[in-house]
DNA sequence: GTAGAAACTTAGAAGCCTACTC
DNA sequence: GAGTAGGCTTCTAAGTTTCTAC
């Protein structure tokens, strides 16, 4: 298809040919003075069988008419295999997609506007809409709607999808051409305490100035939490607090434990508490403000399209919660301020105004990066982003990518598992232990692994920093040979334990590794990520350590998938043997979770549930005896109308009890597993897709709303038959 | 080639919200 | 209508990888 939009002068012409339908299209717009006017020229051909949808809001343009052009749909990208039937993801060939991109074409349209002085608020901007063929064909199908309502916005936010896979990418580097946005939302000011809410040292009030109180308060209010039991949490707060403190506060206040923080956690528990009893109509006001900011601060315009940011508000002030032993926890994290921000735009954006007596840090227009905001944090040094949404294209077309990297690697993974076995056998101590770790990470999706400044952050590690402490060598254990038990702790301080059967060759070779170490050595002195992530670069193009984890978590889920569903289950028992398959991989992930609160107690409340049902079935089908007893005896209608209703009583009660235990089992499964995070990050979504609709399974059961949105690009092209 | 910075992805916890139950 | 369980969203820490400067 050819999609083209022309600009000239005071007139805009869009044209869409699609020559092999033989079919022409235009459409002109005429701006004048006041508003602008359309008109478009009929299809030539009247029976052309439209897939897509292309629709432009009616406001958007002025004029009094909406118009609706159908054009043939781009073919699916799916539908023109190349060679080996992978798509061509970005960045992972230079192949132009079906559609080129519309974002330059409709910039010129942007800035029409934009000379024109139109306001054109986010949601009326520029959208191309495409239907589904779905919905389409269910539009047309049916005849009966008033041309009222066709006029109408479609409501379901569904087709209001901007379809980025469709569509030409920039050239590599290249992140977006234009962006505009409203810049950060910052922590709302400290509020000072109430005249009667004191705080007491060493028993006594003492009224804090509100540099010092303000930090007290952060104090307070996790005052019920484990972190403030810790003696480095304390430690770090307690420096931290007193550089806060007037010279006074500073020469009373020398001791923590004399501090008495009660009153003060109280009062906020109070406020916690009336917040929950708040009226109806008060929440609802709470509600529309925060609306109102999400709709205000929470998208931008990149590249003509509305995008929802992911995290739009800066960070507040508060207390630093470090994961595990981490040696900063309790740490004052600071306010940032507008003086602290860098603002990333384009040149011809409209610039976001700092807040009223301040300026930002420094104002960027760098589109080889994607985050809006930046700003440095105390605590590491670290910078933090502010970016877009897993939803958007930008990050889409990443996760896309990042798919199709892991499903290369699975063309040549044979390949590369021989090499390695090769090299465990090598002259050269370092190849050995490259080959050594590879396998760990292959194997059991460990992480890369990278070196840590000592003292900076929790004792945490990887593969490649793994040390001679966390590991114990069995030549045989409980039955099986050469067995490596794993021990130690991964990101997020987690604990990694696993009691592993090796081949002979990593078994000796651990031996010879550990040689004449000390515990706190490291395993493999001679490796690192970077010398490992290198050498995997050099056996396929764009392969990391983590390409390992997202290719063993896909292929593990298909696996799964392939073997756990049974035809003949009903739609339950089929999502069951679903979240088995994604466990089998949070559980190779090591995706761990704390216990809920509440696990014990639900799941006494679901037994019980489970128990009543089990009662009410025998009822029920007592019932259905008495009934068929009955009806052998009478044998009239009536009682065969009882005997039948009694029967689907039966039926659906035992749904019903069939649900429960599924349910049940689920849970008592799931007790320490998350589940969110393989599925999120290590699956490719289009596994899930097609095992829907190969078993005709709403994809609603698999992915939430946030999903959906997030894995559109994959709904949208995968069909029933595809493969990882 | 290397180290450190920058950029971006992955991660679990916490709190909010909603649907369900009584 | 109140209470609550659990799903969903938000938050931000903690990783990995890539970029850049020397």
């Amino acid at each position: 298809i050819i999609f083209s939009l022309i600009r000239l002068d005071t007139s805009i012409e869009l044209k869409l040919n699609d020559v092999h339908m033989h079919f022409s299209f235009g459409l002109r717009i005429v701006e004048s003075a006041r508003s602008c006017s359309c008109f478009y020229s009929k299809p030539q051909r009247t029976t052309v069988k439209s897939e897509h949808c292309c629709w432009f809001p009616r406001d958007f343009f002025k004029a009094r008419a909406t118009f609706l052009c159908f054009f043939c749909s781009p073919p699916r990208i799916k539908d023109e295999p190349d060679d080996d039937g992978f798509y061509a993801s970005p960045k992972e060939d230079s192949k132009p997609l079906k559609r080129p991109r519309e974002d330059d074409d409709l910039l010129v349209l942007e800035h029409v506007f934009r000379e024109r002085g139109n306001t054109v608020p986010g949601s009326n901007r520029f959208f191309l809409i495409l239907q589904d063929s779905k919905a389409k064909k269910a539009k047309s199908k049916d005849k009966k709607v008033p041309e009222a309502d066709k006029r109408k916005k479609p409501k379901k936010e569904e087709e209001q999808k901007w379809k980025w896979w469709e569509e030409e990418r920039y050239p590599e580097g290249i992140k977006w051409k234009f962006l505009e946005h409203k810049g950060p939302v910052f922590a709302p000011p400290y509020e000072p305490l109430p005249e009667n809410v004191k705080f007491y040292y060493d028993g006594k009030v003492m009224k804090l100035s509100t540099k010092a109180e303000e930090v007290a308060t952060f104090f307070a209010k996790m005052l019920d939490h484990e972190y403030t039991t810790k003696e480095i949490f304390r430690k770090n707060f307690f420096k931290d607090w007193r550089k806060e403190m007037t010279p006074e506060e500073k020469s009373t206040i020398t001791n923590l434990s004399k501090c008495d923080f009660t009153h003060m956690s109280q009062y906020f528990k109070a406020q916690s508490e009336a917040r929950k009893q708040m009226s109806k109509e008060e929440k609802q006001k709470i509600k529309e403000e925060n609306e109102r900011l999400l709709k205000e601060y929470g998208y931008c315009v990149m590249d003509n399209h509305k995008e929802r940011i992911a995290n739009f508000k800066i960070e507040p002030p508060g207390l630093f919660r470090g994961r595990g032993n981490h040696p900063k926890m309790g740490m004052l994290k600071r306010r940032i301020m507008p003086e602290d921000i860098i603002i990333n735009c384009s040149k011809d954006s409209k610039i976001p105004p700092p807040p009223p007596g301040h300026k930002w840090k420094e104002v960027r227009h760098d589109n080889k990066v994607t985050w809006l905001v930046s700003w440095t944090e105390n605590i590491q040094g670290s910078i933090k982003y502010i970016m877009l949404n897993p939803s958007s294209r930008i990050k889409g077309e990443k996760d896309w990518q990042k798919y199709e990297t892991a499903r290369r690697l699975k063309k040549c993974v044979d390949k590369i598992r021989n090499q390695y076995r090769e090299d465990w056998k090598s002259k050269e101590m370092k190849v050995r232990q490259r080959a050594v770790a590879l396998y760990f990470i292959d194997k059991l999706a460990l992480r890369a692994g990278n070196e840590k400044e000592e003292g900076e952050t929790a004792d945490t590690v990887g593969c490649c920093s793994l040390r001679v402490e966390h590991i114990k060598l069995h030549p045989e254990l409980d039955g099986q040979e050469y067995v490596v038990e794993f021990d130690f702790l991964g990101k997020d301080s987690i604990r990694y334990y696993n009691k592993v059967p090796v081949e002979k060759r990593v078994f000796k070779n651990l031996q010879l590794f550990m040689e004449n170490k000390q515990p706190e050595d490291d395993l493999f002195d001679r490796l690192n990520t970077s010398i490992l992530n290198k050498h995997l670069q050099d056996l396929m193009e764009g392969l990391t350590a983590k390409v390992f984890r997202t290719y063993n978590a896909s292929i593990t889920l298909q696996q799964q998938l392939k073997e756990l569903t049974n035809p003949d289950d009903n739609i339950p028992a089929k999502i069951l043997s679903y979240n088995r398959a994604n466990r089998a991989v949070a559980i190779l992930c090591n995706h761990q979770r704390a216990p809920p609160k509440t696990f014990e107690k639900s799941m006494m409340n679901l037994q019980s549930k489970i128990d009543a049902k089990k009662e009410q079935l025998a009822d029920a089908r007592r019932e259905l005896k008495s009934a068929k007893a009955d009806a052998k005896v009478r044998r009239d209608e009536k009682s065969k109308k009882t005997v039948e209703s009694k029967k689907k009583a039966v039926q659906r009660i035992e749904e019903q009890l069939m649900k429960l235990e599924v349910q049940a089992t689920d849970r008592e499964e799931n007790k320490q597993i998350a589940l969110g995070t393989s599925k999120l990050n290590y699956l490719d979504p289009r596994i899930s897709v097609a095992w829907c609709k190969k078993w005709g399974i709403p994809i609603e059961k698999i992915y939430n709303k946030t999903q959906r949105e997030k894995f559109a690009w994959a709904i949208d092209m995968a069909e029933e038959d595809y493969e990882f």
